[in-house]
DNA sequence: TTGAAACATTCCTTAATTGGAATATCGAGC
DNA sequence: GCTCGATATTCCAATTAAGGAATGTTTCAA
């Protein structure tokens, strides 16, 4: 995976957003749009933007697709989901985002086998 | 220090190699030059964008402008740096630049007291 | 089969980025 | 003061990015 293109998608706020609330688990869009409070064709168009370049993978479930980091993740790319962690771990905005998120009903996007955390339990 | 900003900064080839230069000491333009190889307006326009946004300082020594990581560095800026330095450390193009780096005249543009090297030591 | 919910895509506008060619600035030394 | 070396800036063209409005697609359920 190019390091450049990593560095891109982590450019703009909203997609570091996303990339952070994946870092805790698969997500469906509606629940992006919940967490971010942003319009669906932002966030749409942002996963969009990371789909291409491989940083989530999706996966359909019904009437929701669900988003995640991939499996097998590029060490490079793990390395720079750990580093983002430790960055906003005091950002008012991501540890908010963390807040609205533990506040959605457990369970109702989420496939039955919990997969791509990262920084492990 | 906005995170955003250091992403925006680490996005470009050229500037992701100049920043991982200055990793390991202070560097005039010239030599920018010749172990990147590109041309100097390209060299130039890189670095003033990374000075504009704080990335990186300059101190002037007779006709050399001298480029150098901040004294105080935000700890995003820390992080993201060592992250870097992890993540190129088997990429051939950032190893050849370090080659091309220790082939330098040893002291020719450096300041008398070295300072700014990330990592330690 | 039809309607609605969940997402994606297209179209459009605005703004930012990139790089090169040419030109300007700044300091040193004569 | 003049010139030269080192560096920065301006001007220009091409490309990419970002966001909103509108529209399309897919799936489920009745």
């Amino acid at each position: 995976m190019d390091l450049i293109q990593i560095y891109e998608c982590f450019c703009d706020r909203t997609r570091l957003r996303i990339l952070h609330l994946l870092t805790k688990g698969p997500l469906c869009v509606c629940h992006f749009q919940e967490v971010l409070k942003e319009p669906q064709v932002k966030v749409s168009k942002h996963l969009g933007y990371l789909r291409t370049r491989g940083l989530v993978t999706t996966q359909r479930s019904g009437n929701w697709i669900i988003y995640s980091l991939p499996a097998n993740r590029a060490p490079e790319l793990e390395t720079n989901l750990r580093c983002l962690q430790d960055c906003v771990q005091s950002d008012a905005v991501f540890t908010r985002d963390l807040t609205r998120l533990d506040k959605l009903h457990a369970g109702c996007c989420e496939p039955s086998e919990v997969f791509g955390v990262v920084g492990g339990r």
